[in-house]
DNA sequence: AGACCATGAGTAACCGCTCTCAGCGAGGCG
DNA sequence: CGCCTCGCTGAGAGCGGTTACTCATGGTCT
């Protein structure tokens, strides 16, 4: 059919194990016709006869096609994807985001792909600069970079959304948490209780998030509590692991800095023969799945995890459709009383 | 320089925003030199004089430039980067080979992207592609799929290294855990101390692991022990959901399908007001993190996670490299005995 | 001094796909 | 019956890189 044949013509119906690689050149050839058209009636496209598509498919079939997504992103200039950035995958909180945000996208046929810093200072702006690059839009989490870095790198993340940062000035759209908000309740909650001498169990130092409750918290005790600040860290161990130095000052409450430590501190407690609530209470922040059948269940900040994903999307979408996307969003936590806070003891 | 030059050639230096998008071909321009020296300068190509390779980095640099991903991916037939798809991120142990596959891979150079396939059973073959043709290689996770599935996929997602489950008469390399060693090891340990009516917390019917273990449990409860078996799930609430029909049956003793599902039984039990041990035992299986941490310590099958990832990495590089991997490893669970198994009640 | 070679840069083909544009045949209309 | 329009297809120019090959240049060897 084309202008040299090597062989008797013959041998025209194609091998079922193709020898060179399958390329939408090698389906034209095939089907006998032109890669144009071959593109066409793999993107669905109407106006191709219908003997002709026929051909085609059969062809694309029978060879086992399937259209290179690099080659496709490439002459497309886009590529159906979108990343997210996070700190920690085994922060059940992310994967709530996660979750949200997969379906969201799924919806409009992105797909998500994750990558994960490790919490690591170092990784957080190249990887997001390299996770951009390879996909449409970026969903970014990076609490341990700097303003002045994430101001820097802004322009190359475009289109992007934050999560649980602002960048005051600029266009990026960000959903955070009032975590001041968030902190004020459980306070609230505590001193109503009669706690008066309270621990914070400081997560990341680098991180924002710690940060802002830090702040939120110092704004809070001025001349109405005593208030302990002990590092801790972001997991379960580290929580289990600071809560023996809790019974070395005489506090009654701890604040830990999310779910996971203040679980961890509560088991440890637990360990150690301290009755949560009646000897000592203890609240978490961001109402993570399973803080509700701990024993004693715990009193929280509960984030509305599952809304944060699909408002990332709906920005993510507004932006790479040349939109201007909805305003931000400052979720504000609320207060879940549970078992594991009471009156302080006397 | 070009045939047509539509502009007096007085016009030669950059602007310093770019107005058109800055590629290679640009910063070629800008600089003086063909897109090959630009292109062999940015790889470190040394054979470029030192003045040329000055005045390309300068102009890269002011330009911003940052080569595209999906054009060298194309050009170069290579991505550097390589995929997992898990069944579900919110499982620790899955996040443990991450974190493994993550350091490992790292270490060439090659990035990993997660895919969570939501324990979505549609959603896995369909991932598996996407996820595989954009990138080098892929490591699957793949509970739910089918065996004549896996088969079908399999040429197409190579190179590709599975966990949890063997391809026979195949070629592709495959992580198993011995789950059969790891149940009879509970069990024997259960039977030692006396348990002879146990419970099974199934995982999702349709998942390989959870068969795995059914299996090695009914050829092991063979004229030894009653095994009651009840459907469960994965995860922790499904766990706690579960734990309420426990006490139907006077069962004395519970494997759950894993920690996750252990853990969600254990906090139930407790708020049931049954002693776990006294009044029942309890194993899970995978000894997650904070599993050492639960009240009590649940006593589990140790699988040894962060070996996974980076035998993962090292099987899917020898395929990458055209190498024949290394043979398939079969790890074996190691009994962990913790607070969470007593003597049967009598 | 002339042949030879190493070196460095540019030309152009290619990676696999999309899409504009022009050409072609058929059918409708004046 | 000729012209215009319309629908369909193919040719070819990108998308943004890489790289084999070619060609000029300058230095070395005999």
């Amino acid at each position: 059919m084309s202008n040299r044949s090597q062989r008797g013509d013959g041998e025209v119906p194609a091998p079922a194990i193709p020898a060179e690689r399958v390329t939408i050149g090698l389906v034209a050839k095939v089907a006998g016709v032109s890669r144009a058209t071959v593109s066409r009636v793999m993107n669905g496209n109407p106006r191709v006869a219908e003997d002709l598509a026929m051909r085609v498919r059969s062809a694309a079939e029978e060879l086992g096609y399937d259209p290179s997504p690099v080659a496709r992103s490439l002459a497309l200039g886009r590529t159906g994807i979108i990343a997210m950035l996070v700190p920690d995958l085994g922060n059940p909180m992310f994967q709530g985001i996660l979750h949200g945000l997969t379906d969201a996208a799924g919806e409009q046929d992105y797909r998500l792909l994750v990558a994960d810093s490790n919490e690591n200072l170092h990784e957080e702006p190249v990887l997001a600069v390299e996770a951009r690059r390879r996909c449409d839009g970026l969903v970014l989490c990076a609490p341990r970079m700097t303003d002045e870095q994430l101001y820097e790198l802004a322009p190359r993340l475009a289109p992007c959304v934050l999560i649980n940062r602002e960048l005051p000035g600029t266009t990026v759209p960000s959903l955070t948490i009032d975590f001041a908000a968030g902190i004020r309740d459980l306070v609230t909650h505590l001193l109503s209780l009669g706690h008066r001498r309270l621990a914070y169990l400081a997560g990341p130092g680098t991180s924002v998030s710690n940060r802002n409750r830090v702040e939120a918290l110092h704004k809070a005790a001025k001349n109405t509590f005593e208030l302990l600040e002990l590092p801790c860290g972001a997991t379960f161990a580290d929580g289990h692991a600071v809560a023996d130095h809790l019974t070395d000052h005489d506090v009654t409450a701890v604040i830990a800095y999310n779910d996971l430590v203040a679980f961890g501190a509560l088991s440890r407690l637990h360990e150690l023969g301290i009755n949560v609530p009646t000897q000592m209470s203890i609240v978490g922040f961001d109402d993570i799945p399973f803080v509700r059948y701990t024993t004693p269940p715990l009193t929280t900040a509960s984030v509305p995890m599952d809304r944060l994903g699909p408002e990332a999307w709906r920005r993510l979408w507004s932006l790479m459709s040349g939109e201007t996307p909805e305003k931000n969003v400052h979720f504000r936590p609320r207060l879940e009383v549970r078992g594991s806070t009471g009156p302080a003891p006397s």
